[in-house]
DNA sequence: CTGAAAGCGCTAACAG
DNA sequence: CTGTTAGCGCTTTCAG
């Protein structure tokens, strides 16, 4: 009972059974749509629970069927700042989820993890709470996940793909959106480009060696000191570019490693009086919302999050079949927008 | 059973006390401590769970616990793009509120509730999937909620306490911190100061009426003309600010509904040449991460969002226990940064 | 302090 | 097509 008050005890599928003079398998039968009931019994019990304003008790049924339709997804989350890594692109992501997993009659069960304790998830699902889980973001990770892989705990990981891998993972086509990015600049006559990332974390090293590979088919040679280490975080990737700026090293153009790092770049390139995109052109990696808003609108490369959602959840429940899904790679594309233009 | 190949059955408590030669019964009262139980007997109990692996069923202990602590929490999301309002805000919210439920030891389940049918959200409850319901975002959605609340879902809107209300909300101070912002303003000189924000709203009313009052306190007379409606989404609240300046009226200060308004507004000033702080000062609401990193930094309202989420659990606790929690209305307090300084 | 036994609300053989 | 019966894995009286 969820109320103090023992005033009135929730409805219940006996209850019903009474009411309608059956037994109870057959209003579980009616409920649930199997096929050996009378039509007309099922309508009778249907209109009388929805009358009473019945639902069923999940945890019982979940109980009995060893199964409770419900997927753990996690966040990992950063332990200092005690705060869900904030980038916009996991909200967008968290919306795609939610969509696939309803659109699949489960649940979805949200839990923060300490990025530093990842196998905590494990407890996600050995308590039963969930029946698979979903980490996004894989980070600097890619052990601990190997670990939980052999505990034979059913997880997808959002992330790159990468030797050695023992778990499944869906993530964006990380090296061509990189090329996409970087050519998309070299095109445009740019030749000084930087790159704003973490390459220590799979996903932009992933980018950045795009970003190397259209250099080398463009035949324009990589200057190092454009390689500006930045982590995702808004403020980094400002001091980061501050301190970059400071330097005095010429660039015309940026590709940084998401649109959080992009925008909060231009806003500093603005601070110095250069002009986006005709001093610098400048292209994101996501396609968040904020991009198409931001001043001026970014150019960038557009992960499929509606797309990865349902990857995801697909590969996960395959899993939990006992299956053993391929870790997936989706495709990116260039988005044009006005953060980039022709060299002057 | 989750996987398919039925190769090694989970560990479950029966095993325990096989194991350790006692009943079952002991090992519940071990692993739950139970004060009449021996000490050396839990720890021998306790070391073998540990050692096993084992975690208790979680779907089984709810079903005999008759409460399941797990608490939906709900942000309604707009069918027409089928997205989650996409204000960064809530990406805080569901942080603080992920806190607040983890160190209760609740479980939070996220759903997607169309925002035209809120009244959905009882299902969450009538099914027994969760105990409580907490929404994210009242919008214009008052008296769905009041019917909800007369079916005795327990549940806690974020949002403003307005008249004949029958639910529990929890929301900040809108009227002390429309004045706050409006107040800081005009103390910096600034007598012709829009508002940005759609007061069809409860929250953004309220801000605007601080803002009305801020101006009488001052005896500095209100354009209507400045009232600039636009909801909280980044496209329109563009458009609006574009509109707006397209018609010439001047103005010299911004109080925006939220901090998204105000940074895309500042945006759309900045590509008309406009000076932020200098020509136009602008004041946001919510103090997002995002506000601290913007440019320029943004001056705003902040509200105490970790608080919001310990808040908003406690009332829902409350009520799930039979009681009648008040309604909470949160303190704001103004945070300056540099998008406000002196009139020139 | 510990064990035996009785369910929590539901589903799924197995018989009619 | 429907009812009977036996649990899902755990907690909790009630007796020892």
């Amino acid at each position: 009972m969820a109320t103090a008050e023992n005033d009135k005890r929730r409805i219940q599928m006996a209850d019903i059974a009474r009411l309608a003079g059956v037994s109870t398998s057959t209003v579980s039968r009616a409920l649930n749509g199997s096929t050996l009931i009378n039509e007309e019994t099922r309508q009778r019990i249907t209109e009388l629970a929805r009358s009473l304003n019945y639902s069923i008790n999940l945890s019982a049924k979940n109980l009995r069927l060893g199964d409770n339709r419900t997927i753990g997804v996690v966040i990992p989350f950063d332990r200092k700042t005690r705060q869900h890594v904030s980038d916009p692109f996991f909200l967008g992501m968290l919306g795609s989820l939610a969509d696939a997993l309803t659109d699949r009659q489960y649940d979805l069960l949200l839990s923060r993890v300490d990025a530093e304790h990842l196998d905590d998830l494990a407890g996600l699902y050995d308590t039963g709470r969930a029946s698979g889980i979903i980490v996004i973001g894989q980070w600097g990770h890619h052990d601990q996940l190997n670990e939980l892989a052999v505990r034979r705990v059913p997880f997808v990981v959002w992330g790159a793909q990468l030797p050695r891998q023992l778990y499944c993972s869906v993530g964006s086509d990380n090296l061509s959106g990189g090329m996409l990015a970087t050519g998309h600049l070299l095109e445009l006559g740019r030749q000084r480009i930087a790159f704003l990332g973490d390459t220590t974390l799979p996903e932009a090293a992933q980018r950045y060696e795009g970003y190397l590979l259209a250099h080398r088919k463009h035949g324009v040679p990589v200057d190092p000191r454009l390689h500006i280490p930045t982590s995702f975080t808004a403020a980094e990737a400002q001091a980061a570019m501050q301190a970059f700026l400071d330097q005095g090293i010429p660039l015309d153009g940026i590709f940084a490693a998401s649109d959080l790092i992009a925008m909060n770049a231009m806003g500093v390139l603005a601070a110095h009086g250069l002009d986006v995109p005709r001093d610098v052109s400048v292209v994101g990696y996501d396609d968040i919302e904020a991009a198409a808003h931001c001043h001026p609108p970014l150019t960038t490369i557009r992960q499929p999050i509606d797309m990865a959602g349902a990857a995801m959840v697909e590969c996960l429940l395959a899993m939990i079949e006992g299956q053993r899904p391929e870790s997936r790679i989706l495709a990116t594309s260039l988005k044009i927008r006005s953060s980039t233009c022709p060299a002057p």
